[in-house]
Order: structure tokens, then sequence, then C-alpha cells
DNA sequence: GCCAACGTTGGC
DNA sequence: GCCAACGTTGGC
């Protein structure tokens, strides 16, 4: 059992774009990033649980919790020229892109935002999302994070 | 294999 | 909207 975070642009796709389908199940896809394709295709397990991220936007921060319903499997959106994720490098036959699904566990009480987060750095430790720079769209996320961030939800924000 | 140019991400 | 950081592309 792992722990991830998945970023969204929420004006491409919000916690509530989620909370208002009927299963609250969707596939993650449209990753375009090689780093970020390896966790979904090999590291991120059925039942793993992840942080769902709004990223590029006023507040950035964690809003909810999901958890994987079905591991890596191919991104059918590459192969669809239609799609904003088309990619004619990828194939039915050789897939490049790699997806899974989630469903919404919970939607936070309320927002970590990545200010908090930041404010923990010392507490938290070695942590992608903080990193200088990070672009990774799909990221690991330690136990001890994980808890801990939990804690920081049931605390008053700073 | 190098690296400049370019496109994208994402915080601010 | 700006721009720093980063990943990818493609000429050589």
């Amino acid at each position: 059992m792992s722990y991830w975070l998945l970023k969204s642009e929420p004006s491409a796709f919000s916690i509530s774009d989620l909370e208002a389908i009927p299963d609250q199940i969707t596939p993650w896809e449209g990753v375009r990033n090689y780093q970020a394709r390896n966790f979904l295709r090999d590291r991120l397990c059925l039942r793993d649980q992840a942080f769902f991220y709004h990223s590029n936007t006023v507040t950035p921060a964690i809003v909810g919790i999901v958890e994987v319903v079905r591991a890596g499997y191919p991104d059918t959106t590459a192969f669809d020229p239609a799609s904003p994720y088309y990619d004619p490098t990828s194939t039915p036959a050789n897939p490049r892109w790699y997806r899974v699904d989630v469903r919404l566990l919970n939607v936070l009480q309320r927002p970590i935002t990545l200010i908090e987060l930041r404010q923990q750095a010392a507490t938290l430790g070695d942590f992608a999302l903080l990193r200088r720079g990070s672009r990774l769209s799909v990221l690991p996320v330690s136990t001890a994070q994980w808890t801990f961030i939990l804690t920081l939800m049931h605390a008053p924000p700073l």
C-alpha cells in the first residue's frame, strides 16, 4: 500500500467535477510526462490512496483523497486524434502513455494549502511537491507525510 | 552526444 | 500576465 499525490488544474478537472460523477470514478488520463507515466504504469497499485491536489490556481492546495480502483493500463486518449491528449507516437500495439482509475474517498474538511505545506517543510522532510520548480504531476507521498498531512487537516489552519 | 531553441508547468 | 524551472526536440 502506497500513497501518492495527483495534480489537476481545477479549470480542467476539479474535485467538484469528480464529486458530480455518479460513481465518483474517473480515469486519471492525459499525463504526458515520462516520470509520472512510470509511476502510473508501474507503481500505483489497486487500493493505493492519493491526495487530489489543485494546481495552477489562486490557492494551490490538497483538496481531497482518492483511491486507485484500477491499476495502470493504456491511456487510449493518446490514440484519438480528436482528443487534446492525442499523441500519434503512441499506438494500441505499443502504448506510450498510461492511466489509472481513481474513486473519490472524501473531500477534505478544509483544503491544505501549498502555503501551509511549505510552512511544514521541516516536518515533511523531502517531499517532491515542495522541491524547487517541481512540475511532476504524479508523485509519491511517504506514510509519515501522509499521516502528518491528515493531522494538519484536523487542526485549525495556521 | 551536445546543446540551443522551444513549449509547458505552475507559483506568484 | 509574468517568468523561472524544467522537459523535449532536433540540428549538428
